[in-house]
RNA sequence: GGGCCGGUAGCUCAGUUGGUUAGAGCACACCCUUGAUAAGGGUGGGGUCGAAAGUUCGAGUCUUUCUCGGCCCA
């Protein structure tokens, strides 16, 4: 036998991936081939999968977070698909909002263009333009990820048919009752009449009017503190008439202080801030005062004060708030709220049962919900509130400050924060907040800490606001009765919104004759239109009702959603409400949240800090497989980090992957056939075979516990170790010799062979969701069908007769003495008495236990030897003992084996 | 500032209800091989588990404090 002879490995797949470069084709190859259609053909009528696809806004290129979110996806939808179900994964983009709105003006700054001038219909329009241009950049994006979806129909929250829905869910929230006007301050500029987001807002100097002013204590749980005075300072006094309570930090320690000498607080007990005592000392002009008593902040609790204008009109009480915005930075430590003047105000009044009123109109003057100032510009109203608080003796300071104030960016006027009416769905009226919780427990959540997250936000979250007073959305479908200022709650009119915006969604609204939505059944005169738009969570969060219970292609609920872990405030959050609003139950049967993309040590990505790294880069140096095998080897649950000595990690067990594909194509020479695993003769095998066959069934139990729990990271290295631990150091190094060596015809050779297709079958399939391309190079090399796909196949079924425990307790013992004896070779190796093991005579003494299981074993087959010896001895200390010698006669020309006399198998 | 989550070898990850000298793979070092060859094999050195205190016969595993990091909120 000669060297030409011998069956040595060849195969047409290479060592080196070039990833980057061969990817491509691939796509495109998914493309050509219709991939995503046979896939549904392939499953048709199966038990389907729907992960519903969170969709990413449609702005900006894609970062390593929206990466792993959509491999991860692919990942999940193709295990389902692989392991015999119809995984559809439709994708979708969110559409409306701010940020596009905010893009589309910059575009307006920048050629010196008016917002106002612009019919809405015109800049809606360019909205839609822009979300659309973003909209194919980010297909791409995800396909070239290897993202296998309908790409082709897929879903965007600005479709007519999304506008649609959308109305016809706000009408079932409408209808039901649960929808209420309500009021929230904004940021109002009452010279263009409108409000503003943060990014009109230009902050500048602003000179205020400030005051030191002073509540009477009506009730309190330290009898110390009444008819005591709670001071506050504020530099804008016109919010004083809507005040309706104070805030203090329970953290924060306070004085009692008696006013003496000669003023007209004589003999006064004010209440302020021992950090702050100085500065309101020295604000106050107060010389002469005696501190009575220290008090902590959470004596406060419970005290109810009066309002400064108590005796004019204001008899109602107000009530003193634990706010931890509360700060010792200026002031007096205790803050004066008017739920429809502050941001901050409003949050802590309503989550004390205090809502916010209209107090101040469109142009800035209060309401009659303000007595003794209605009718009066907010702007002119300080010097006459300032004087009021000096009537009712509760003046102590005022003064001027210049400070940084929010302005208009058009008008430079300054701005009110103000409290307007906008709409709200309530969290009690309904029980939406109870059927939400329940929903919560009817989910599964991977990882399960996501349930408490969630849970704790839903139990005290607010009633969710879902106006906005912006362009760019789905009109609020309301009309308000002139009449009696009532909500006009009619189905037909709402159907009727529906099937105009179907068929030319949504801009109508602003540019067509009301009447044409009111229908025949009212007059257009008699109602007033709304204006707003729908707030963007409002949106996507109904995307189950547009997308999941609209096509026949998926199903409601979804089986999963998948995002970031922020999204537990965000759309697991809107989604959940919508649907339990709606529907009375989560539009999902599980949740899974992944953390999120950090560098190297840990912190997260920053343009300052120079750590980001674009999924772009690393496309260009290592290929999407690599990305892809980060994502599967990453922990999710927790952040995952990523740079790139971590990449080259992955990339190093990659082409170990590769090589272990390589050795059985090379083996196989590219000569592939499919098995039946149902018909594999086990007995038929050598011992050596059916040990593995039983590590195949050992490790499918893993693959598949693993793929139940979604943990990737512990599947994935499952199957690396198995190429790197089971078959490269062990079932391939000691095949060699067989495969190179014997006669093709060999029945050993053959069923090695056998096996060797039935591990490349398995491996393909298992790796198939994560190596997506590589996989599919393969599938291609070794199928002729020009038209087919590795992502076409099943996962393979391991039946119940691979395994083997019996065997398996053998083989335990038998490669701890081939441990044993890889010891004593590595032994002589560094004598420098042998070079490789094939070099090596060994011995090997055991005692009579391990004896029993060993007799009749061939160890110079498994420890790769020459020779080796078995002898019986029960006077050695350890089980096992080997020793090693060098291998005397000749070397066979063949098998390198060295003999004394000729080789039996090569005659040489 | 608050809520939640996390910090195990250089890296990615395991560590069941607290119980013997804390595991795996990769990387690293040395050696072998040159018939998986920009491959393959063998052996080996690395952690005291973010820090401190406590509970316990015994803690990576429970408690407290601190620290670093992440998400959300303010």
């Amino acid at each position: 036998m000669s060297k030409e002879s011998l069956n040595l490995p060849k195969t047409s797949f290479s060592m080196k991936a070039n990833l980057p470069s061969k990817e491509p084709g691939f796509i495109e190859y998914w493309d050509k081939i219709k991939l995503y259609e046979k896939l549904r053909e392939s499953t048709k009528g199966k038990e389907k999968f729907v992960l519903h696809d969170g969709p990413p806004y449609a702005n900006g290129n894609i970062h390593m977070g929206t990466a792993l979110n959509k491999i991860l996806k692919d990942i999940i939808t193709k295990f389902h698909q692989m392991d015999g179900k119809d995984s559809v994964y439709v994708p979708g983009w969110d559409c409306h909002g701010l940020p596009i709105e905010w893009k589309i003006e910059e575009q307006y700054k920048k050629n010196k263009k008016n917002k106002n001038e612009v019919p809405i219909t015109e800049f809606r329009k360019e909205c839609r333009e822009f979300a659309n241009k973003w909209i194919k950049v980010h297909k791409d994006q995800f396909k070239r990820l290897g993202v296998i979806g309908d790409w082709e129909n897929y879903y965007s929250t600005m479709s007519f048919d999304a506008e649609a829905q959308i109305v016809r869910e706000l009408g079932k929230f409408l209808k039901e009752g649960s929808l209420y006007k309500g009021y929230k301050p904004v940021l109002w500029s009452t010279v263009e009449k409108t409000a503003l987001s943060d990014a009109e807002v230009e902050y500048m100097d602003h000179t205020s009017d400030t005051i030191y002013t002073s509540f009477v204590i009506k009730k309190s749980n330290l009898k110390e503190l009444v008819s005591c005075e709670i001071i506050i300072w504020t530099t804008t006094p016109w919010t004083i008439p809507a005040n309706k309570a104070l805030a203090y930090n329970q953290n924060l320690s306070y004085l009692i202080i008696l006013i003496e000498g000669e003023s007209e607080f004589k003999n006064r007990k004010i209440v302020i801030a021992k950090d702050l005592l100085e500065s309101v000392l020295n604000d106050c002009k107060i010389e002469n005062y005696k501190i009575l008593k220290e008090i902590k902040g959470k004596d406060l609790l419970g005290t109810i004060c009066k309002h400064p204008f108590h005796d004019i009109g204001y008899k109602y009480d107000i009530p003193m708030l634990e706010a931890r915005f509360v700060t010792t930075e200026q002031g007096t430590g205790f803050v004066h709220c008017a739920p429809s003047h502050g941001p901050d105000d409003f949050n802590l009044c309503i989550n004390n049962g205090i809502k916010a009123l209209e107090t101040v109109d469109d142009d800035g003057k209060y309401t009659k919900h303000i007595p003794i100032f209605e009718g009066t510009h907010v702007f002119k109203a300080n010097s006459i509130v300032i004087e009021k608080l000096k009537e009712q003796k509760k003046l102590l300071a005022n003064g001027k400050l210049t400070h940084s104030y929010p302005h208009s960016w058009r008008s430079k006027a300054p701005l009110v924060h103000r409290a307007t009416q906008q709409w709200f769905i309530s969290m009690e009226s309904h029980g939406l907040r109870k059927k939400a919780l329940k929903a919560i427990d009817q989910t599964a959540f991977y990882p399960s800490k996501g349930k408490e997250r969630i849970k704790s936000m839903i139990e005290t979250r607010p009633d969710w606001c879902v106006s906005r007073q912006r362009v760019w959305g789905v009109p609020l479908p309301i009309f308000v009765s002139k009449k009696n200022n009532e909500v006009l709650i009619d189905q037909d009119v709402f159907d009727n919104i529906a099937k105009i915006y179907e068929k030319e969604g949504s801009d109508c609204w602003f540019s067509d004759d009301p009447q044409r939505f009111l229908g025949n059944k009212y007059k257009k005169e008699e109602y007033e239109k709304l204006s707003d738009i729908v707030e963007v969570w409002f949106d996507s969060g109904s995307t189950h009702s547009f997308v999941l219970e609209k096509r026949s292609d998926l199903k409601w609920p979804a089986s999963m959603y998948l995002e970031g872990s922020d999204q537990h405030r965000g759309w697991f959050h809107s989604s959940l409400l919508q649907s339990c609003g709606t529907r009375g139950r989560a539009p999902f049967d599980s949740i899974l949240s992944h953390g999120f993309v950090v560098d190297g040590k840990g912190l997260k990505m920053s343009k300052s800090l120079g750590n980001a790294i674009s999924p772009e880069d690393i496309l260009k140096k290592y290929g999407a497989d690599i990305l892809r095998v980060w994502v599967a080897a990453s922990n999710y649950s927790e952040d995952l980090r990523i740079d790139y000595s971590i990449l080259e990690q992955h990339a190093e067990a990659y082409r170990k992957i590769r090589n272990t594909f390589r050795y059985l194509l090379g083996n196989l020479n590219d000569n592939f056939s499919e098995t039946d695993f149902e018909k594999v003769k086990l007995n038929d095998f050598p011992e050596l075979e059916q040990y593995m066959f039983h590590k195949i069934y050992l490790l499918n139990e893993i693959f598949q516990k693993n793929f139940q729990t979604y943990t990737f990271h512990n599947l994935y290295k499952e199957l690396l170790n198995f190429c790197t631990v089971d078959l490269s150091a062990f079932y391939f190094d000691i095949r060699k010799d067989t495969l190179y060596c014997d006669p093709k015809d060999s029945k050993k050779r053959k069923d090695c062979i056998k096996f060797l297709n039935i591990i490349l079958q398995t491996l393909l399939s298992w790796f198939a969701p994560i190596l997506s391309f590589t996989t599919e190079e393969i599938f291609k090399l070794i199928n002729k069908d020009n038209n087919s796909s590795i992502h076409l196949k099943n996962f393979v079924r391991i039946p119940k007769t691979w395994k083997n425990e019996k065997l398996n307790e053998k083989w335990k013992d038998l490669i701890k003495i081939r441990d044993f004896s890889n010891i004593s070779i590595e032994n002589k190796r560094a004598e420098k008495v042998i070079g490789s093991s094939l070099e090596a005579r060994i011995k090997i003494k055991i005692n009579k236990n391990l004896y029993e299981k060993a007799k009749n074993f061939d160890f110079a087959e498994l420890c790769i030897t020459s020779e080796a010896e078995l002898i019986k001895d029960d006077s050695i200390s350890d089980e096992v003992f080997v020793e090693t010698y060098k291998a005397e006669g000749e070397k066979c020309k063949v098998c390198w084996k060295i003999k004394k006399g000729k080789c039996e198998r090569h005659g040489i």
